[in-house]
Formats: structure tokens, C-alpha cells, sequence
DNA sequence: TTTCTTTTACGAATTAAATCGTATACTTGC
DNA sequence: GCAAGTATACGATTTAATTCGTAAAAGAAA
């Protein structure tokens, strides 16, 4: 077991995860069949990327079979919510509204996202 | 000049980053002191950084004097879009609105900054 | 001027991420 | 059983970020 240090995945962990995440559990082709539709790199590299993450506890795997299966520990939204208040902290003093203002700037939010926030808006503004 | 890459500064770069755009402009020195209220650094580590980042184009320096004074090149907003969005694609699936309940979720924000996002959200719904 | 302090320049060491080649072991289909 | 294919293990290399020691230059103070 690790100490609970705050998880900093990087990129390109962060891209397997996406994967896990994705798919609940997968194998070492698989994800990397998946990273290689966006990217190139060699089999090996998402291998030994995935083993390191097994060393440091991102993920579990079973090793019953030859063909290891891997399994993220740290959930999504965690790791979502981590990485959000860090750039918060970092790169918006400390203000989720600049950050909320940011990401919504571009106009990419469809019509019924922008409802699902202004229920969440609503929803917290009743708890002030 | 420098080809037009996605500008993505890294830890360190973003902590002396977050200090130049708070002052405008501002020494090795001043920067060194801003950075060691919260973490422990050698001053020639932070001038060492802040050279890199000269050398990467993403400060300027005046070296009249003998004292050089780096202003950033870079805005905070451009930085904060970029970095936003590209946490939106590699950590919630392309959707805005996902992050921005990550980000309102703690709920850490305040009455004004709801009704801040509560506006622009009427408004970029008012535009579909 | 001489000394003390501040500053930059430079280079080296360290740490960590990412990439990949090669070896070896395990399946599976013939 | 054996060849071919697939998988893991392992280690080496590369690239980048970070850290900091030392030296030299510039100014300030004495």
C-alpha cells in the first residue's frame, strides 16, 4: 500500500486512464490499440508505461491468465476533482467561478448542458 | 520568434508565471521571494527557470540595467483557455458542462460568483 | 580604492517521463 | 511436438524538468 499523496497522473498516464476508465478493465493491446488510433507508439512503450503505474498503484492487474488485465484503483472523478482544484488553485487564485467562466467561454456547451448547470447553479444558490 | 505551439508551461513555469501576470513585471528577486512564502528553492533554481523560459520565448527581459526585469509574454487568459480546454479533452470526454460541475461540485464558490455564472450561462443560452 | 553584496552566467548533477530493443516465456494451431 | 505468434520482463537510451554550486561581473558601501 502507498502513502496518499495527492495523484498527479501524467500526460500520457492520463491517456491510459482514459482508457481504463472507459472500458472498466482492458489489457495492454487493447489500450494501446485505442492510444494508437490518435497517436503513434510502439507496443512496448504502452506496455512499460502501463507496469510503471502498476508500481505505482494506479492500477491493479490480474496475472491469472498470461495476458494481464489491468484495472484502474483511482476513480474518475476523483482523479477529475483533483486536477480541477489544482488548476483552480494554480491558475485562477483560488476562483472556481473564473475557471467556470473559462471553460464555458468557448461556447462549446450545448443547450441542454448549459440547463443542467443552471439547475446546479439554482440547486447551490438555495443552500446559501 | 518562435513557431505558434501550444503553449504549455509546466509546475514551475506556472508558479513564476502566476507572479509576473499578478505584477506586470518583476526581478529574479522579486519573483524568488513571492515563490518562497510557500515552498523551500534556491534562488539561482528560480533564476535559472526564469532564464529557461526566456530562452523558450515565454518572458521578456529587459537587461539594461544590471538587474534584469522579465514581463511575461503570454497572457494569463490565453493560459487558462488553453490549459481548460485541454483538461476538458483528456480528463472529461470533450464536455464543458462536466467540468464545470467538477468545478462548482466543492462548492467553494460564493453567492456573487453564482450569479455571475448564472448570468453568462442565460446568456449563452439566449444566443442558441 | 578596496571590500562586500547582489546579480547573472554557466555547467553539472539529479530526477522523472517516455521510448523502444531484445530476450524469454507462454499459447495455439498445425 | 513444434513453429509462429503474442505477451511480459528488463534494461538502456533519450529527452526534459529541476536543482544548485561556482565563478565572474557589476554596483554599493566603506
Amino acid at each position: 500500500m502507498q502513502k496518499n499523496k495527492t495523484f498527479k497522473p501524467t500526460e500520457g498516464e492520463l491517456e491510459i486512464l482514459a482508457v481504463l476508465w472507459d472500458k472498466g478493465s482492458a489489457t495492454v493491446r487493447t489500450v494501446h490499440e485505442e492510444i494508437t488510433r490518435n497517436k503513434e507508439a510502439g507496443y512496448t512503450t504502452t506496455l512499460k508505461l502501463m507496469q510503471i503505474m502498476h508500481e505505482k498503484d494506479m492500477v491493479t492487474r490480474n496475472t491469472e491468465s498470461k495476458t494481464h488485465i489491468y484495472t484502474p484503483i483511482i476513480s474518475r472523478e476523483k482523479t477529475q476533482i483533483q486536477m480541477v482544484n489544482k488548476m483552480i488553485n494554480n491558475l485562477f487564485s483560488g476562483s472556481p467561478a473564473d475557471m467556470v467562466m473559462q471553460a464555458l467561454g468557448g461556447n462549446h456547451a450545448t443547450a441542454e448542458e448549459l440547463d443542467r448547470i443552471e439547475k446546479l447553479v439554482a440547486s447551490l444558490k438555495a443552500k446559501k
